[in-house]
DNA sequence: ATCAAATATTCTGTATACAGAATGCAGAGG
DNA sequence: CCTCTGCATTCTGTATACAGAATATTTGAT
């Protein structure tokens, strides 16, 4: 969806500028995608002809995609049976918010510390179109700002290795919290919290700012878990 | 496989003949090693060729491991030029080892209240056989014993995600601390702070052992520091 | 009709082939 | 002597080929 494939992107005059995304990413994304999104469901067996034929692409790359994504832990490698999109618990997510949410606690704390207020600015710019999108409703464009808003928090902390490892667990988490839809009263506790987030992060309070954080993966736990019951 | 054809390439030296337990895995920790130890030092550019023929197989699962070992972060992918052995700066090398230090003192208190009397045990036995080793002055099994104490550790707190991102952070820090030579007093140090922890972890003391984690790895920190300077 | 063995088919794992990009080299021109 | 340009070489990225393992299917016996 959001990538195509990159086969005419060819433009007239600035070719400089275009950064041609490599074969290699294309795939990569395009794979992630169809698993975040449940076209690939956990405990599919990946068929290499078949997704390679429905990519257009032969079976050497997106083997590589898939390597790739296996360390991601996307993916479950099965000795000379191939690969397997992988197949979380209920406990297996409970333990990924728990780590998740000690991460963001660091980075929140790190960050009132050493961002700029251009960096909390732009975070504040994030919060408000996501209040926009609450606004009109629109899930799926407020769930990605969501995610963009604790992705910059992260980075505001200035951490690459933070951001990595915090990184790597949000996408695992991708597809459930893709699952979780919330009813209003949940989703308006949500936004809350992020008002809540955004003042604690504005006033530079670290330790306030911790603790919402903690609170609100917390409601995330809570908000998600009982659609893990399968 | 690999040994399909038995002498076709059979040359004088037989460099480092992979062993079969799934060729993949076999490329992949060879490879690693082979960076951890620094018979790939940081900033060389991968020739697949070279490398290939030198492990004996072919580009084919040599590419697949090397876009593995990219996902871990220990190896650069750069497009149309193929891949370089990540180099670390010292600002992030500190700022793993800061992550690192929070995700053990996460998982320290999750042991202390989780962990099995004979998961704690099994860890007081690779702490007496670390201490032996360190007594012969056996640099790099009581090296190796070090880690292994450090994930088992992690391990006890049963949280998966946990033990994934620690262990990803621990691999990338295994070059910079293969290079860290310690003298005999900062070793000495070294051996009492595990003499702490362990002792704070056979108690169940979250809070110290976290503490003295903590400490351990600000230490680990001061010793490797200077060595960066390059 | 059911189950088991044998066979056919599919799929993975690895090697090889080939095209295009990048790099190195050499000779021409300043 | 240096630099630029064109050519040769090397290397990467992708596709294809092939062998062996896994799976599905058919066949034979009870």
């Amino acid at each position: 969806m959001a990538q195509s494939r990159p086969e005419a992107a060819e433009l007239p005059g600035t070719p400089n500028r275009i950064e041609r995304q490599s074969l290699h990413d294309a795939i990569l994304s395009r794979l992630r995608d169809m698993i975040i999104e449940g076209e690939l469901p956990p405990g599919t067996r990946i068929n290499e002809g078949q997704v390679g034929a429905h990519l257009g692409v032969s079976r050497t790359p997106l083997r590589e995609a898939i390597k790739f994504l296996a360390s991601e832990g996307l993916i479950e490698l099965v000795p000379s049976r191939g690969a397997v999109v992988k197949k979380f618990t209920a406990k297996e997510v409970r333990d990924m918010i728990d780590v998740l949410s000690n991460l963001e606690q660091l980075a929140a704390r790190r960050a009132c510390i050493c961002a700029t207020d251009e960096g909390i600015a732009g975070i504040r710019a994030l919060h408000d179109r996501m209040l926009d999108r609450y606004r009109e409703g629109d899930r799926m464009a407020y769930y990605r700002l969501n995610q963009d808003i604790h992705t910059a928090t992260v980075t505001l902390s200035d951490n690459a290795a933070l951001s990595d490892v915090h990184a790597l667990l949000q996408t695992r988490l991708k597809r459930i919290r893709f699952i979780g839809h919330e009813g209003p009263e949940k989703w308006a506790n949500a936004v809350a919290e992020h008002e809540d987030m955004m003042a604690a992060l504005e006033a530079r309070d670290g330790d306030r700012l911790a603790a919402v954080i903690g609170q609100h993966l917390e409601q995330a736990w809570q908000r998600v878990k009982e659609a893990l019951q399968e």
